[in-house]
DNA sequence: GGTATTAGTCAAGCATGGTTGACCATAATG
DNA sequence: CATTATGGTCAACCATGCTTGACTAATACC
């Protein structure tokens, strides 16, 4: 092997960036989820925890859903009726259209179910800025905003 | 809803660091991925790519990479079965050891097979880092090393 | 009012990435 | 040298998170 790739190889050892944010991601989240289910006590999953950026406040059709996170609305709708099933979200019937129900956040122990995730979240959030210093986290929160948009506009 | 739910719910509509973080990862692995495959012309799958760091250059036997990937020994081998049919692993005969092998980078194109692997990725930094700045690339990287290990105490 | 479209559901199936259990050959140990 | 432990493989199976296709009911359009 020559000097270069031996050299290309340190770099890597350390760990790609995208292999890094790959790791976290997973770690984050499990850590995140597994708060959640002993919070609630309901057996939520990832695909779960996908639904609720996409959901608006006053509700969302099924349709819509579907559309916003990219699957099928019988990908979407299983897991809308998981939800429901757990009381984290309700259906109720669209009142301008008697084909659509829109999709929103239920009430469990007179708040609404999304607020208990919110602070899962929240709470992890503090830890992390703890560890790592609020000011390193807010450029982090920063800095995947950017990465984010350049991912989405596909310009790699 | 009361005034302080709403406040944390517009904070959460930016995007909790867990969410970004994964979509994120989610994005920019894709990209990786359907770069590595329009250049080698192999299917790589998301799984085959958690194996190449655990992997020693000197080969590593598939009970000790399945034991740092933290799956069955089976699940591993299948993995580097796909991998070996692909010309980008190969399985040699322990010299110390008759019943075991060691999987290590097989040989493509004149070049371990791995380098193609890290070209793209290194490519694919340097768009990053072109898009978002350098210096805030490396900042991202330590950060997520320093998130990496506190995930990996568990302390969160 | 008839026709095409849209919202949602039911059912079956599939790809991915695992699991567990049984087994064989070689190695290490008393 | 008999026994136990280890490295690897074969086979069957499973959970997750999707997909496609067929269908019903309500709506929109001409």
């Amino acid at each position: 092997m020559s000097q270069p790739e031996r050299a290309t190889l340190e770099r890597a050892k350390r760990g790609s960036i995208s292999q890094l944010l790959f790791k976290c991601a997973r770690l984050l989240n499990e850590t995140a989820l597994a708060r959640a289910r002993e919070r609630s006590g309901l057996d939520v999953r990832p695909a779960h925890t996908t639904i609720f950026p996409h959901l608006d406040l006053e509700g969302t059709r099924l349709t819509e859903l579907a559309r916003r996170l990219g699957v099928s609305k019988q990908a979407a709708g299983q897991l809308v009726d998981e939800l429901v099933e757990m009381g984290v979200l309700e259906r109720v019937p669209d009142p301008v259209d008697a084909r659509a129900k829109l999709i929103r956040f239920g009430r469990r122990r007179g708040g609404l179910a999304l607020m208990e995730g919110l602070a899962v979240l929240g709470e992890i959030e503090g830890k992390l800025a703890d560890e790592l210093g609020r000011q390193r986290i807010d450029a982090l929160h920063e800095t995947l905003l950017r990465l984010l948009a350049v991912l989405e506009r596909g310009s790699l």
